[in-house]
DNA sequence: CTCATATTGAGACTTAGTCTCAACTCTGGT
DNA sequence: ACCAGAGTTGAGACTAAGTCTCAATATGAG
């Protein structure tokens, strides 16, 4: 994961700094979604300075080259993914955070019937799932 | 609509007051989607004073009532759109703003599957839809 | 190794939103 | 119409997220 991270912004042209390559280690131990603050405080943890401004400028290059993809939580803060590059949709885990991808199967379908019906020509969509991870149903079924 | 959104706030059990009436006429005569700072601005124009705290207050009202909901643009911003308390997504139009919303038409099976798929037990989902309102289309088509 | 250039970080700044608390204003009861 | 008490308000401090600037530094092509 480390890898693949390095590797793309290698293929993006831009140089391979220390502090880029430490992000990508913090990013690649992280389980689910995480915050651009959860970055800075894993520095701050390990002893490695990184200002804030970079931290940002990261997830932006790593989102133009969708590695990583910024979701809105259900209450409105900002987070952010590792995925794939490819088109995709996320489930959430409103537990525990984990991240699941699912492709479309079957989104066209409703965007086309939505664009019919509204005359809008649709250029994107994003479609967000949340809800409770095979684990934390076991953990606590029924919540 | 300024009756509808008095309406319902009378109905939520909450105070009618001067400033909640003057907010809900700006929501009214609004197109489209609006951020907190634009209602602010608009109070601003019209030399009504409304503190920040208060167009905060009314649209987390307003929100639990359903009658605005919040969506996350493509730019990460916030905005919130006036709209049905229904269950719905919106199709935002990305030159102009304007809003229309759009109901189910189908997700319900997409969520099923992806359910499915993961093994996760969804609790809700969130669909927007991004593009070009007819309007906008006819202006300038092709963009 | 050198040098042009990309990158960095400190910190000021902006924007969104929250919180507190004293002052104010609805509204139901009389 | 009046009162009292509970709901509401606004100023402004505060927090968090994110952007911007610019001098100093590190990278990597040659």
């Amino acid at each position: 994961m480390v890898r693949e991270l390095l590797e793309a912004l290698d293929q993006a042209g831009v140089r391979l700094t220390g502090q880029r390559r430490d992000l990508a280690a913090l990013i690649a131990r992280r389980q689910g979604h995480f915050t651009a603050a959860d970055l800075l405080a894993d520095a701050e943890k390990r002893s490695l300075s990184i200002g804030r401004a970079t931290v940002f400028r990261l997830l932006e290059l790593l989102a133009d080259q969708n590695l990583v993809e910024r979701v809105d939580l259900p209450d409105g803060r900002h987070a952010y993914v590792p995925c794939e590059p490819s088109h995709h949709h996320h489930l959430v885990c409103v537990s525990c955070g984990a991240i699941s991808e699912v492709d479309d199967c079957g989104i066209d379908a409703v965007t086309a019937e939505a664009a019919r019906r509204s005359g809008f020509e649709i250029q994107s969509h994003r479609l967000e799932l949340f809800g409770r991870c095979p684990r934390c149903q076991n953990v606590e079924p029924r919540q």
